[in-house]
DNA sequence: ATGAAAGCGCTAACAC
DNA sequence: GTGTTAGCGCTTTCAT
């Protein structure tokens, strides 16, 4: 009677097993190029996997092994250099045969917290986090659960994770020199407000360390160091006062192109010329710095390099290393008219 | 003598169950609020659960039930609209209880393909996905296996999974009436390249069909449509003939803030006055076009309200839903100094 | 070299 | 209302 059309059966290690009428076992052995199997099983077994469009189920091998997947963790979705990370990060993933699926932070810890602990739960092989807000202790913690490669955060001295680094204080002392070179002494900088004062993990207190490094280097007296909320509605019209104001420096080094577009924005609405009324040099070199309209001058550090060395660092975590490893890559100046 | 430390034993079902003193069974029906459980037992179980920190494995759930895990498959990281629709997505998809991860296509098929695969091998209840390079026939497949929503493919005619769109041809209709109502007659369009004749499920080709029936409409003689293959490096040089070349239009609709962009850099660079000599407005209001600077009008197709009705239509598939389910919301001009 | 069988942590029948 | 138990699809000893 029950003559419906057999429900598509998900076909498994068993189909497949009975398919090439060897054991599950040795199916197994061929899917992860395991030791002890012999050639003729072996095509055999590639042949009914091909015939059968057979996949292993990620969820399955999980519970015993490993799900060759890695966990990307982003900040937020919006960041102008996540497309060059996110490509270094997936070429030497998939090269390697992981796949890789991201979760989106969006820029508060609760949520990263949570995103990683997810990952965890969904067995994922390792993580990389990129520009992460969570606190070196939490990270201490979770990677002790899985192996954690970190983009964006300076822990150098951090044990049981990875970290993969633009040298942020570097790329400051460039952005001033360069400044420096062109003849400014007025030279200000825009940091990340607010100021948090145990946060110097982070890329901005990096890079006030190295402006700060410079401005002393220059005998320019005390740095002088701006912010602006960047949850500020009024924002925009604090940065105009600001521009206004006679506390202006002759060039400005921004902290990042999140903040310098704005900036470049604001000046040449209120009628000052860049560079000629204002120098200005950012961080980041996002495709829109990048644009002819705007040809703001900013530090590149390299996006693609970064995920490539944190993702190379996490496989080598995976694949059994126990000392934590910190690499350090050195920033460059794109040089454009706003200086 | 084995005196290691022991191992940091994961807490799985059997060990909170162990520490309520109850069945596996039991917190297993506590964790999904399913029907048959005493307050007293629920809130002994809550308890366990809270001291040992329990949370339950995402790839064991799998194998039975539910992950609670939705996908969501995008074309490229920098789709500049990307992140208004996955705020969307994800405020609606955490309401729910469940969590996103995300897989990115790099735009080409193959990629897509197998992110949806690995989708469907983690066990996810269903997947979103953004702007799919897809065939309607690889979808309708893919679906047949796993609950899909789509945005930014127009099939209204698709059973297996179900669409959510702005009206795209509507869009393109709107902004050459705006364009009609500023006395520009000789208006052109510049669509997505190169020409895909069998993609009219894409976005692209339902902009143009809007453009053309648009201009039939005003009565201007035939479409105008130029295209400049997005993949050719020497773009930007072509797009500069063609803006001082004697073809150019009076006015252009550009598809995609994507193209409309460069094209509003170049023509600037070049010396031509926006609106003066040359009108625009592109399409998908990113936030970009917004810097004041740029100042290009543009369609805005509510990033935020798409993703937040594919989620809801994914939802009620998971829920149970059989029948397809298409909605198309109405795009609206953004009026800025381009025009 | 190959296969049988014991789980991995959970959910879903089914008993009680 | 609560517990027992049989798998889900794999990996991994351990026999053979």
């Amino acid at each position: 009677m029950n003559e419906a059309k057999p429900p598509p059966q998900r076909v498994t290690i068993r189909t497949v097993a009975e398919d090439a009428g060897v054991s599950v076992a040795a199916v197994s052995k061929v899917m992860r190029n395991a030791y002890g199997v012999s050639e003729a099983l072996r095509q055999n077994v590639l042949e009914s996997i091909e015939r059968l469009n057979y996949r292993p189920s990620n969820a399955a091998r999980g519970m015993r092994g490993q799900t060759y997947t890695l966990g990307v963790v982003l900040v937020g979705i919006d960041n102008p250099f996540l497309p060059q990370v996110f490509a270094g990060i997936a070429s030497v993933a998939n090269a390697a045969g992981y796949k890789i699926l991201m979760g989106v932070g969006a820029a508060h810890m609760p949520m990263e917290a949570s995103l990683i602990e997810q990952m965890i739960d969904s067995h994922m092989d390792g993580i990389v986090m990129i520009a992460a807000q969570l606190s070196g202790k939490l990270m201490e913690k979770y990677a002790r659960q899985i192996p954690i490669a970190v983009i964006g955060h300076h822990e150098p001295l951090a044990q049981t994770f990875d970290t993969v680094n633009a040298n942020d204080s570097h790329g400051a002392k460039l952005a001033v020199r360069a400044l420096v070179a062109k003849g400014y002494r007025d030279i200000g900088m825009v940091s990340l407000g607010p100021h948090r004062p145990h946060d110097h993990y982070d890329v901005a207190p990096q890079r006030e360390i190295g402006f700060a490094s410079a401005i002393a280097e220059a005998g320019l007296g005390a740095p002088k160091i701006f912010r602006f909320d960047n949850l500020d509605d009024a924002r925009l019209g604090k940065i105009t006062t600001f521009l206004a104001g006679p506390d202006r420096p002759r060039a400005l080094f921004v902290w990042s192109d999140l903040d310098g577009i704005p900036i470049l924005n604001a000046a040449r609405q209120m009628g000052l010329r860049v560079p000629e009324d204002l120098a200005l040099i950012a961080y980041d070199n996002s495709p829109v710095a990048a644009l002819p309209l705007i040809d703001l001058a900013s530090m590149d550090q390299s996006g693609t390099r970064l995920g490539q060395l944190a993702t190379e660092a996490l496989l080598s975590r995976i694949g059994g290393r126990k000392e934590a490893q910190h690499v350090l890559i050195d920033p460059s100046l794109t040089i454009r008219s706003s200086f």
